[in-house]
DNA sequence: AATGAATGAGTATTCATTCAT
DNA sequence: TATGAATGAATACTCATTCAT
């Protein structure tokens, strides 16, 4: 049975669509939680038919793995590029009390996903590479103006003020945010440039 | 139609039951996560028929509640219990250290089902009164040594320090630990005494 | 385990606990119909404890028969009060129209009972007896002012009419039902006494 | 791991299943009742799998609405079909008598699941609009022949005859019926005709 | 005599995945 | 290449009934 001659077949040809499925389901991630992203849920989202999703991906785990790697991949970009402009401890400071309190790329939306996957990794060692490389380079951002010692106060810092900022009704202040990350900072040597 | 000789499944009248499987619930979140903590599961780790769930709790979800309620309340008071003995702020740096390290109370399986419920409660609202419950009785224990903003902030770093051990490959050494931990700790006020 | 002397003990003897099971399942059965009317629900509108329904009757089954049975017999004296003051063909005209307006005894809640009675007789033979019995009655009242035919035609127009009374948004007005009515009544011959 | 030889079960591809399925649920209603239609009685009727009927319809009250309104569309057809040779009041007498006594069109079957749409009906709102569209229809036709009071009369007669027919051991005679439908019928004014 | 705990069979529904088209 | 129909296994939950106390 071929189409009518003339008649343009609907949405055929779409070398986007996986990445769409992708973005969907981070979407559905976020909103209703790894154990309710199904894949109607993501085909819904991503306004394609439900077949489509067995097609590009061979199981839901290898989509929730490719979506949680690409949205690991955003968030160290962005994370990155918070710091770009860092020059000094003193900076840092600036910049990790801003990234606590979400004047930067990463919103709630962000540390939801994030959270998932955390827990996913938990229990799924194929996730941990994800985890791994992420926290990795959000390390290896820091290292280049703290010690190694400091880029894990620092590091654990954020991720513990930030889980409770987003779980607690009482929020630190900004104030306060700033004294607690003072503390934890401690300039890295300067590199040693050539004489 | 007797049954065969010998076979008597019977346990009829087992008062302790429903504590037994609000106990089978944590086993079953801490070994298999909350997405897949069925009735089925719990049945089986409590060793009841599924229909004894049903009779003790409406839903899953309150037995989840009940679960995770009876956990935040254990690991509050093995966290009290832990901090019973500490003087001053420097025995806070050493009771830190220990708690991050595993080495006091809550093992992995403890902070795994912490994590699960943290993550349940983002998105259920019935479990916000249990982290926070849970959140204000651990940051009590500290303000005994400490001030309110050090408080925040070594809560923060137990917090991330954790979450980070319990995933990373690549873990942070018992001094760094107590190096981080003392950065972050400044002691209160003392209690001004009589004379 | 004896109860403490001088404490009286719960609700013990409750000779009309049976008959206050019974009203009760007929308020469920009104209320949530045949299909719904489960153990639990009646017993939480009888106030008694799940245990006592099937110490009082030995199926569910049963306990809806002996409601079932109950309501057609208060049906059928209500109805026979309700004619007791006609006295020839014209004061049944007013007297079935008023009945078909619900002016008299039965309230909808009564009716909706009695087509849950009607359904279940269809399928379960052991209540055709009770349709039966409430059938025989309701005629047997207007025999006493009209000839068979006649009582057949009335007692199916009131069926009729009440019915699509309960089911229609555009009821039919009193006075079309006095025409309808009217119409449908021819005096029985007068009984003949002694010449 | 290949099927039994000989064995082969699939019978994918069915374009006329959800029909299937609907006639099937009117078979499980008719037979069995509302209140014992499960999915998997009609399943078995309509020899499908389980999950086909959840796949058509999203919900078994969908299936049922779905399965009465069609049910509904049927009688009306067959009403309006036995009504088509109609020319006066006298054959309408005839007619209905017919319509009562099943010699037309609706079997014990049809009116069996009549009288669970009806009951259905009454409690859930949702199905209002099949009954009335079912009542406006049949009204409709007898419109053409007698006046609207006459109507209602006819209408309500023809529902109370024919429950009492089905629920009743001791039924009204042909005549007796022919004679009650004569007192009812009152013929409507004949249409002006040009000239 | 009375009851609350207990349970197995059954209910509607969800869903990852398969596959004919 | 792409998809919608199809399905079986699983899910949460209900409930009549049994029975130890």
């Amino acid at each position: 049975m071929t189409a009518a001659p003339g008649a343009r077949p609907v949405r055929r040809y779409d070398p986007q669509r996986a990445d769409r499925i992708i973005d969907a389901a981070l979407d559905v991630i976020a909103e209703h939680g790894v154990p309710n992203t199904t894949h109607r849920l993501i085909a819904a989202a991503a306004d394609v038919p439900l077949g489509s999703l067995t097609y590009h991906f061979a199981s839901l785990e290898e989509l929730r793995a490719r979506a949680f790697t690409r949205h690991a991949a955003r968030m160290a970009e962005a994370y990155e590029a918070h710091f770009r402009d860092v020059r000094d401890a003193d900076d840092v400071v600036e910049a990790v009390t801003a990234l606590v309190h979400g004047d930067a790329g990463a919103d709630p939306r962000d540390r939801a996903i994030a959270y998932e996957l955390y827990l996913a990794a938990l229990r799924d060692p194929g996730l941990r590479s994800v985890t791994e490389s992420w926290m990795r380079r959000s390390r290896g951002v820091l290292e280049r103006f703290v010690d190694p010692t400091t880029t894990r106060g620092v590091d654990a810092l954020i991720e513990g003020l930030v889980m409770h900022r987003i779980l607690s009704t009482d929020p630190v202040s900004r104030d306060q945010t700033r004294e607690i990350i003072a503390r934890a900072v401690r300039p890295a040597a300067p590199p040693r440039t050539g004489a």
